[in-house]
DNA sequence: CACCTTTAGGACCAAATTTATCCCTTTTAT
DNA sequence: ATAAAAGGGATAAATTTGGTCCTAAAGGTG
């Protein structure tokens, strides 16, 4: 429980990477996914959530590539995990069908609890804190 | 992310139906699977899970069956919910491979975090006060 | 003892999800 | 035109989840 999934992690080695180039810089897939480490077909994926939630901005043809679409510290580490692994907020009840079988289901409230409080660290920290932490 | 599996799901309504019976009283696994929807023999699994930890006591034979090995205040949402989904607070890397590729990664400490303020809201419920919020 | 009841535990299977890969299309620069 | 790049759909392999089944073990009862 509480684990990220390769995705997620991969979600978050490739935007690290694209924060620690010069800003402006467009960068390849291929040069990402070589980078830090993740199979390029899947890392395009991602990119591609990326690209549609704003995340980055992508060209196509030569000389096309990623860059962040804001600064870094603009972006926070909820958006990233979100981008890929959905919302983490989601509308139905969190204990599936327990709610359905006569009112909402007990666990309700504390899910809830649960998941404010982890959107709220996510959304502390950006990906420009993370990127400077350390080289990699 | 952040949801809870079927299998969470289902071991936290078993173990509120036992909650919810007089002290003492024994509970069939069939009894408990038909009162809180859910297939028998899944659930047969879980609370092995739970008498081998120690939150229930089971006994076989006839007039066997299960009871709480504690009262309901002294079981947390913590202890149900790891007896099955596993720790909360794994000792490995909590980004997996990433940690191998030259130091400890940089996501480490966030999620850290995520997971220590999760325990502590799961500690902070006890199956007594599930049991007790609503009549189901 | 013989027999019934009930949990324990392992083997197994099916469905869903995760983790990819492949191929073709679209866009863009030269 | 051609080449370089991302976009996007279809598909496949691997893993996890969800669930069943069967036999064994343990505990009562006549």
């Amino acid at each position: 429980m509480m684990e990220l999934t390769r995705k997620g992690e991969y979600a978050i080695r490739g935007i690290i990477y694209l924060a620690q180039q010069p800003p402006g810089r467009v960068s390849l897939i291929s040069e990402i996914a070589a980078a830090s480490d993740v199979p390029q077909t899947f890392l395009a994926k991602i990119f591609q959530s990326f690209a549609k939630l704003g995340l980055v901005t992508s060209s196509r043809g030569t000389g096309g590539g990623f860059v962040l679409a804001r600064p870094a510290s603009a972006i926070t580490l909820r958006e990233v995990v979100e981008a890929v692994e959905g919302p983490i907020l989601p509308n139905r009840c969190l204990l599936g069908s327990s709610c359905d079988r006569g009112g909402p289901c007990l666990v309700h409230g504390v899910w809830r609890t649960v998941q404010t409080e982890v959107v709220n660290i996510l959304d502390g920290v950006t990906i420009e804190t993370l990127a400077r932490t350390r080289e990699n």
